[in-house]
DNA sequence: ACCTGAACACCGTTCAAGT
DNA sequence: ACCTGAACACCGTTCAAGT
């Protein structure tokens, strides 16, 4: 009857995403997704190796956001914020997948690879190679640091609290509004020293 | 036939962390803890209430070595620095727990709690309260994604696959100590190059 | 070629029952 | 008071079988 495949890898990460984004990673398991894509969970291995390659696939494409292009201005404090606030950016648009990029080698096969455009910009720039991959080491703490312990992370529970509570005084809406604020300042403030930190100490 | 209790909260807590610590965050389950504590799954629940419990109070154990005394001599840059090593030192030891704490609201309540201090401090030293707090989340940043995304991380199955191939030149030891001493490093750049940049707005 | 049904070896957790 | 056995409702994954 199916004359053509009902699923496709590119179908699955996509309702994969989805449910992380709404339930949470805990929220994610195959019967889940399959159920959801209106199939048994054993059809899904025929389209994805394992649950955590699929998880891998799925971080892949939202590490395809990162921009790295900053550093063709040959400015490295330019590249780095650039960089930065992209990732950061990326990270905090599904930020119930970033636990599962701490986890593993998953942020180092891709990101990592990624982050060899900004060490070949601080290298070019002045820097040592061991300099260099020290500051985008640098780089990663702020941005998975930032990504984890954001104060908004954990408001969905606060949120669903507030909501049973007081209907009416949407408490709620201004908690997430006011963290999501915080988080954004905060991380600013956290690169703008550390790049005005790192300048006190190199020629360029 | 047991006299007094063969189980106890403190037992089962070390026995959990010792899994974590050698099989991963993965590798722990109640059932696996019950049997390498002779007893049956079941009987944990006596003293545990649930396994997400259970790693809440391990981690509050690592937690608790966090050293915020610092802050005591008046200079903030001080207490800044050796609250974040020493936070940093405490997560480094039990590294496969770090990924938990990221999760859900663990961090906060111990840690936030904690870090209160820190926010005392700060303002104490001039600070802004929305500074304060800003500062101390990202001492949290550069902690945690110190701890994440450490290049040490991960490499316990490289060291395996090292042995395994060339069982002579113990290649693996030599990537773990690099790694290790990579990691140091770099978290002492982002670190001193964070307090730096913040020294550079402030008046003490 | 693509999906299904049933099974395997696991989970966390509960609860009546034993001592 | 403390632990056990058995069960419940889940997991990820495999594989012969169907179409």
């Amino acid at each position: 009857m199916p004359r053509n495949p009902i699923l496709s890898a590119s179908r699955i990460r996509t309702a994969a995403l989805h449910i992380i984004d709404r339930d949470g990673l805990d929220g994610l398991s195959m019967r889940k997704l399959a159920a959801e894509l209106g199939v048994q969970a054993a059809s899904l291995y025929g389209h994805v190796s394992t649950k955590d390659d699929l998880l891998h696939e799925v971080a892949a494409g939202i590490l395809e956001k990162v921009d790295v292009s900053g550093f063709e201005s040959g400015d490295w404090r330019q590249g780095l914020l650039s960089c930065a606030r992209s990732y950061r950016a990326a990270l905090a648009e599904h930020p119930n997948i970033v636990p599962f990029l701490a986890y593993g080698p998953a942020h180092r096969e891709a990101s990592l690879r990624r982050l060899d455009v900004v060490h070949g910009g601080l290298v070019s720039a002045g820097w040592s190679r061991r300099e260099a991959t020290m500051i985008a080491a640098s780089l990663l703490y702020l941005v998975f640091g930032a990504a984890l312990t954001s104060f908004s992370s954990g408001f969905s529970e606060d949120q669903a609290f507030y909501r049973d509570r007081y209907p009416n005084l949407d408490k709620a809406h201004l908690l997430t509004s006011v963290a999501r604020e915080l988080d954004h300042d905060s991380f600013e403030l956290a690169l703008n020293a550390f790049v005005t930190g790192l300048a006190a100490r190199v020629p360029g």
